[in-house]
RNA sequence: CGGGGCGUGGCGCAGUUUGGUAGCGCGGCGGUUUUGGGAACCGCAGGUCGUUGGUUCGAAUCCAAUCGCCCCGACCA
């Protein structure tokens, strides 16, 4: 993408009402423009991060045996009535009226109608495990929206729903979504680390947070070190086994981490030595939740099992959101001078900086370059407006993107380009011809 | 919802106390000179001062109502 054929309507003065890092970042980067309170448009910068999450998202459920579909964002209050809570959800959840004076919705959640689809189409034991999720904007009439993405009113989330025949079925499902739900972040370059929380107004008595530790988080969590050495790496794991998922989940789950809600303070001294303590801020990326048959009893979602029985289903629920992650990720990623992407989710992953515009020499190499990129599938954001060179770095700093190639005429003139790294300024000098050769190998690294 | 604050060119702000017909910086447009870390100069465009009503010869400024937004708190993916 070229620049100057792009929108990225970058401020160079912070907006007075952005408070913290993401907020402040995504609004002079152009990634996103308040609509309303707690409401945003994704520009085209923003846009591409939030799908590049959602891709990965899709990709690990997908990879977990779950199945997507998609449930609508306005749902009839008839089946909130059924399951108890339309009076009991309160004001957080937007109720519209249609033109015939019906009772509607934006759904803040859908266990209601996921329940309803599955109870309509599901009889046997045999059509079980089933888990089902769909990535769709959500609306919670939030009492005051702040953080920009971090605590909107409007956002997008993944959520999904186990259905199983009993509860043992239903914990694996639920063991499996902590360890896709593990490898999803891990595969973001984010440290999320599973605490154990409260179920909330959801219901239920299983259930783990996901929380990304950041200084501006709103939660406050108490954690055994060693749980941050954990990772998947590339482990080939097999989600229908039952012990490889249990295993995982005891793997994480038994260095203790907390959230404030349900940290006991005496255990987390007894199981945690002193030099291992920490305690931080942190932001809840996910959440997963085993419940039993809280919905299924109300709102009859039944199968037969194999004594021909009808028994209720056992469920679970799960999510992550996707639009908060965009400001965690920068939370957790970001230095005075801009953003910082992680490979993974970058909305292109590399920057061309062509610092001698005007020199039809360095205009080839950027060009020649560029194609050689694209060809490889890393489309390039080049920077080929008339800027000086210090407007261009600026903005590329800001924007964050992982790799910088700075070509100019006097580089040129030694036959080299500048191949830098945004984390810690890192760079080398290449010949042109190498380059996009070496981008690849630095992206072959995290597919 | 309780407490605090703010709405003035695209962005950041001054002007409001003490009414006299709107200004600065950034950005935009044209031009000249510049060109490896947010350039300099010249010129130009752009605002019914959130909205409605009132007071007044006259309102960005005073009064009332209303809408919107932000911050702290309780709530929350």
């Amino acid at each position: 993408m070229r620049m100057t054929r792009y929108f990225v309507p970058v401020l160079k003065e912070t907006p007075a009402e952005a408070q913290i890092a993401s907020h402040r970042l995504m609004l002079r980067s152009g990634m996103v423009r308040q609509a309303a309170a707690g409401i945003y448009s994704w520009m085209p910068l923003g846009y591409r991060v939030l799908k590049r999450i959602e891709d990965i998202v899709n990709q690990e459920q997908i990879r977990a045996g779950h199945i997507p579909l998609l449930m609508p964002t306005l749902q009839s209050a008839a089946l909130w009535r059924e399951s108890g809570r339309y009076e009991d959800y309160g004001e957080e959840m937007l109720r519209i009226c249609d033109r015939h004076g019906r009772d509607l919705l934006y759904g803040p959640t859908n266990e209601e109608l996921i329940t309803d689809i599955f109870r309509s189409h599901v009889n046997s034991y045999r059509d079980l495990p089933l888990t089902l999720y769909h990535v769709q904007w959500k609306f919670r009439d939030e009492i005051r929206p702040r953080y920009g993405v971090m605590r909107g009113r409007e956002f997008l989330m993944k959520d999904g729903y186990n259905f199983d025949v009993d509860k043992a079925s239903a914990i694996h499902s639920y063991n499996r979504h902590m360890v896709s739900y593990l490898r999803t972040y891990e595969r973001m370059g984010l440290k999320a680390i599973p605490m154990r929380a409260d179920t909330g107004p959801i219901g239920g008595d299983h259930s783990h947070e996901f929380l990304v530790l950041a200084d501006t988080g709103e939660s406050e969590v108490f954690f055994d070190d060693s749980i941050l050495e954990l990772s998947l790496g590339d482990r080939n794991i097999d989600y229908d086994c039952v012990q490889t998922c249990s295993a995982i989940m005891e793997e994480w789950t038994a260095p203790y981490s907390r959230t404030d809600e349900t940290h006991d303070e005496a255990l987390y001294r007894a199981s945690v030595p002193e030099g291992r303590r920490r305690q931080s801020r942190a932001i809840e990326v996910g959440q997963i939740f085993y419940f039993g048959t809280k919905y299924s009893e109300p709102m009859g979602a039944t199968v037969s099992d194999r004594d021909g029985r009808r028994v209720h289903v056992h469920m679970g629920s799960h999510g992550i959101g996707v639009s908060r992650l965009v400001g965690a990720i920068i939370e957790a990623s970001h230095d005075e001078k801009g953003i910082v992407w992680p490979e993974p989710v970058t909305p292109f992953p590399v920057g061309i900086l062509n610092l001698s515009q005007r020199d039809s020499n360095a205009e080839a190499v950027c060009q020649m370059i560029y194609g050689e990129l694209v060809k490889k599938g890393l489309e390039p954001l080049y920077d080929d407006r008339d800027e000086r060179a210090g407007a261009k770095f600026a903005t590329m700093d800001l924007i964050g993107l992982p790799w910088r190639i700075t070509v100019g005429s006097r580089s040129l003139a030694k036959g080299v380009v500048e191949l830098s790294r945004r984390s810690d300024g890192e760079s080398e000098n290449i010949v042109p011809e190498h380059a996009a050769e070496r981008i690849a190998e630095i992206y072959a690294a995290h597919f």
